[in-house]
DNA sequence: ATAAGCACGC
DNA sequence: GACGTACGTGCTTATA
C-alpha cells in the first residue's frame, strides 16, 4: 500500500484496485465471506475455517505477489530510499501513537457544552423571529430561500454550481451590512459545528478500557506525502476563535505525574521556499530572524523595517500564503477585499522583491511540463499529468499543484524523519514519555515530568536538525495541563 | 448510500 | 465568458 502510495500519490492504493490494476486479477471480495456492508453484515468469526483460510491466504498471497512487482517500480522510479528510510520506519512509530491516544476529559466540558446549548437556542430563536417563520437553519437550501426570496436582502445573489444560493461563510461575511440575520446565522453555524463535530462527538471515541481517544493516523492518503487523521481527526481541533480553543482543554496528560508538551515548526513552509528557490533575500531574512511577514511587507512596499504597518503586514502575510499556494491576482482580492489591479500590484513587487521565488516557481512548472511530475527535498514525487491539458482551469490547477507540493510535501518529509529520530532516541534512552499527535508542522507529547528537561533538548534537536538547510529551522516548544496551555 | 454545502485544521 | 489558493475530515441535509 505504502510502496503504491509513493509511486501513485493520488490513486487509491487498496489490495483490491493494486491486484486488478497490476496482477490482472480480482480477488475473492470479502462480501463473499460476510455479506454486503450494512446491519446484516456478518463477523468474520462467524466465517467457516475452510473459506476464511483461502481468503486469507490469497490475501497474502497477492501481497507478495505485488510486492516483488512494487519493489522493482520502486527501484525504477528512484524512491527505494524514501520508502525505507523514511515511509517503512516511520510505519511503527504511527502504531504506537495510535496505540498510545490521547486521554480526554469529557467532563472539562460539562460547562461549556450547556452554555453552547444554551447559546444555540437562543440565537436559533433571535433567527427564526427576524425570519417571521420557523425554518431549518441548518439547512443551506432553506436558508438560501429565507435570506434571498423571503427577505430578500440582496437584488442578485450569488449561486452555487447547482443553482442553489450560496450561503457559504464568504458570501454572508460580505451582507453582514445588509440585515442583522446574518451575524447571527454565521454564529449559530460555528456554535452548532462545535457543539456537533467536536463537543458531542469527540466523547463518543473515548476507548473503555484505555480512557483515551485512539485516532488513525492514515499514511497513504494525502497526495503530497503529509499524513491524515481520522476517528477521530485530531488534526482540525479549533484554535483560530476563543470558543473553538476552549475544546483543547479536554485534551490532558494521562495521569498526575504527566504533563503536555508541543514542539511546533516556525515557518516551515516558508523557510522551505527560501531554500528551494534560493532567493537571497528570502533566505537573508530567515538567517537574519526576521518576522517573514514584516520583512515581506518592508521589499514589496519599498520602505524600511520600522515602517511597516499593521495592514502592510497583513497583506504581506496574506501574499506569503498565496505564494505557497501559487494564488492568482483574482484570489488575492478575493482574500485581502481589494481591488484586481491592486492585488496584481502586490504580486507584481513581490515578484520584484523576490526574484529567485518567482524564478523557482517558473522552474517548477517547466520541470513539471519536462518530465511529468515534481519533487521534495527527499525525492517524493508527484506525477502531474495535467500540466499540457488544454483546459486552463485543468491545467493551472497543475501549475498550483507544481508549485504546492514540493513545499508542502517537503515539510511532510522533514516532520516525518524528525518523529523517527525523536522515537529511537526515547527508546535508546528507556524514556517512559510518548509522541501521541503530529499536526503537520507540530507535535504533542504526553511527557513523565521528571523526564521533561530532557525530552524538551531531544525534541528540539530532532526536529531543527532533522535535514540541513540553507536557513536554520526553529522550533518552539510549549508545556501545560492540556493542550491549549501546551500550544 | 451518496452528493452537496459548509466549516474546522495546517 | 467562466474561472479563480494547497492538503485533508466530518457534520447535516437533501436526494436517489
Amino acid at each position: 500500500m505504502i510502496a503504491h502510495y509513493l509511486l501513485e500519490p493520488d490513486q487509491r492504493h487498496n489490495l483490491t484496485y493494486l491486484s486488478e490494476s497490476y496482477l490482472n486479477y480480482t480477488p475473492v471480495p470479502i462480501e463473499d465471506l460476510i455479506g454486503k456492508r450494512g446491519k446484516n453484515q456478518r463477523n468474520m468469526t462467524d466465517v467457516d475455517l475452510g473459506l476464511l483460510s483461502n481468503y486469507a491466504c490469497e490475501d497474502a498471497d497477492i501481497t507478495f505477489r505485488l510486492w516483488n512487482y512494487l519493489k522493482a517500480q520502486l527501484e525504477k522510479e528512484d524512491l527505494l530510499k524514501l520508502f525505507n528510510t523514511i515511509e517503512m520506519p516511520l510505519l511503527p512509530v504511527l502504531a504506537n501513537m495510535e496505540n498510545c491516544g490521547v486521554r480526554f476529559d469529557e467532563h472539562a466540558l460539562t460547562e461549556f457544552s450547556s452554555n453552547l446549548k444554551n447559546d444555540i437556542i437562543s440565537i436559533e430563536k433571535e433567527i427564526k423571529d427576524l425570519a417571521g417563520i420557523d425554518f431549518n437553519i441548518s439547512s443551506p437550501k432553506q436558508l438560501g430561500e429565507i435570506l434571498f426570496d423571503r427577505l430578500k436582502i440582496i437584488d442578485k445573489p450569488k449561486k452555487t454550481k447547482t443553482k442553489q444560493y450560496s450561503t457559504s461563510e464568504d458570501v454572508l461575511d460580505k451582507l453582514r451590512s445588509k440585515h442583522e440575520i446574518i451575524s447571527k446565522i454565521l454564529e449559530f453555524r460555528s456554535l452548532k459545528k462545535l457543539l456537533s463535530t467536536y463537543v458531542e462527538a469527540l466523547p463518543k471515541l473515548i476507548n473503555v478500557s484505555t480512557g483515551k481517544i485512539h485516532s488513525s493516523f492514515n499514511q497513504s492518503i494525502a497526495s503530497t506525502g503529509r499524513l491524515s487523521s481520522t476517528n477521530p481527526n485530531l488534526q482540525n481541533i479549533p484554535i483560530r476563535t476563543a470558543k473553538g480553543r476552549e475544546l483543547r482543554k479536554a485534551f490532558v496528560p494521562s495521569g498526575e505525574e504527566y504533563i503536555f508538551l508541543s514542539a511546533d515548526y516556525s515557518q516551515v513552509e516558508l523557510r522551505l521556499i527560501a531554500h528551494l528557490s534560493n532567493d537571497e533575500d528570502f533566505i537573508k531574512a530567515f538567517i537574519n530572524n526576521e518576522d517573514i511577514h514584516i520583512a515581506t511587507a518592508a521589499r514589496i512596499n519599498n520602505v524600511n523595517l520600522k515602517s511597516v504597518t499593521r495592514e502592510m503586514r497583513t497583506q504581506a502575510k496574506t501574499a506569503n500564503f498565496g505564494i505557497i499556494y501559487g494564488i492568482s491576482a483574482f484570489g488575492l482580492s478575493q482574500r485581502l477585499n481589494i481591488s484586481r489591479k491592486e492585488a496584481k500590484q502586490i504580486i507584481d513587487n513581490y515578484f520584484i522583491s523576490y526574484p529567485g521565488v518567482k524564478d523557482y516557481m517558473d522552474n517548477n512548472i517547466s520541470l513539471a511540463r519536462d518530465k511529468g511530475y515534481v519533487m521534495t527535498i527527499m525525492g517524493r514525487k508527484r506525477y502531474l499529468r495535467d500540466i499540457n491539458s488544454r483546459n486552463h482551469i485543468v491545467r493551472s490547477n497543475a501549475e498550483r499543484n507544481a508549485i504546492n507540493a514540493p513545499v508542502q510535501g517537503s515539510a511532510a518529509d522533514i516532520i516525518k524523519l524528525a518523529m523517527i529520530n525523536i522515537s529511537e532516541s526515547f527508546q535508546s534512552s528507556g524514556f517512559v514519555s510518548k509522541m501521541i499527535l503530529q499536526v503537520h508542522d507540530e507535535l504533542i507529547f504526553d511527557i513523565y515530568k521528571p523526564e521533561l528537561e530532557s525530552i524538551k533538548i531531544v525534541v528540539k534537536n530532532c526536529m531543527e536538525n532533522a535535514i540541513k538547510l540553507k536557513v536554520p529551522l526553529t522550533v518552539d516548544i510549549g508545556t501545560g495541563n492540556n493542550w491549549l496551555e501546551a500550544h
